[in-house]
DNA sequence: AACTATTTATAAGA
DNA sequence: TTCTTATAAATAGTT
């Protein structure tokens, strides 16, 4: 039982400074996360217990959170590692996108797949296929005529 | 007065939620100074209100504190998050040189650019459009044929 | 911001 | 560590 009133100063005995962590770390943890829920904030609470150790809680990400502190207070930091990651990660789906894309329209050209396309889609295509030959053909007698 | 128990969700109104935030805030900012003295632990809480504001309050600095995490984190982390960074930069390495080189024949289908093509490429590329365009025509009849 | 009925957190004991 | 419980502390709704 609570015993009077709780002088808030540094618990000298050892194990009773730990338990108390242990019980008001979950407690403020608890609390944090209310706070998020209940007032739609977000939230990152950070505890290093005197013997070193982290503890930590957040109702999103940690990184995140500490990026946005630390892009309101500093303005600019460097990246973090998982904001390059994402970054890369990022373009490299980017790319995929576009690659794919192009291979789309590179099994269209080579005719390997024509399904979906319309009339006009067939039409445009074989007047582009037809200047390509041509502008081939023309390439070759060039060729031919400067040997 | 508390009337019943508390549901912990999203508070609609937006004027409680405000009052609300701002003494669950306190409470929270209490409670981690509490731990922090009576513990003898190095905290740091984060707070963004849903409106963006920051709040924080540390024992020792912020700064410190995110620091340290920084280090313990990075630490065990650092790793496979510069990892992933290195991983995700060489597959969109690897995707910008697979593009390149499909916009390169792709170019040359095209005939936009049959520069450093020998007598053989080009007699290949021709007879690449000529099968398309043979493709293509086909697919016009029987495109015709069905309507 | 202050009040207060209740709920919630928690210190100490088991 | 987990449960119990007496008591302190926090807080939701009101003024």
């Amino acid at each position: 039982m609570v015993r009077g009133k709780t002088v808030i100063s540094r618990i000298e005995n050892t194990t009773s400074r730990q338990v108390t962590f242990s019980k008001r770390r979950s407690g403020l943890f608890k609390k944090a996360k209310e706070l998020a829920i209940l007032c739609d904030a977000q939230v990152g609470v950070l505890v290093f217990s005197s013997t070193g150790r982290l503890y930590d809680y957040s109702n999103s990400s940690m990184r995140s959170v500490i990026e946005r502190y630390q892009q309101i207070k500093d303005g600019q930091q460097l990246m973090s590692a998982s904001t390059e990651a994402k970054f890369w990660q990022a373009e490299a789906e980017r790319l995929k996108q576009q690659l794919h894309n192009l291979e789309g329209s590179q099994r269209q050209l080579l005719a390997h797949d024509l399904s979906g396309l319309e009339w006009n889609d067939l039409k445009s295509l074989e007047n582009q296929l037809e200047t390509s030959l041509h502008n081939v053909r023309l390439k070759k007698v060039i060729l031919t005529l400067s040997l």
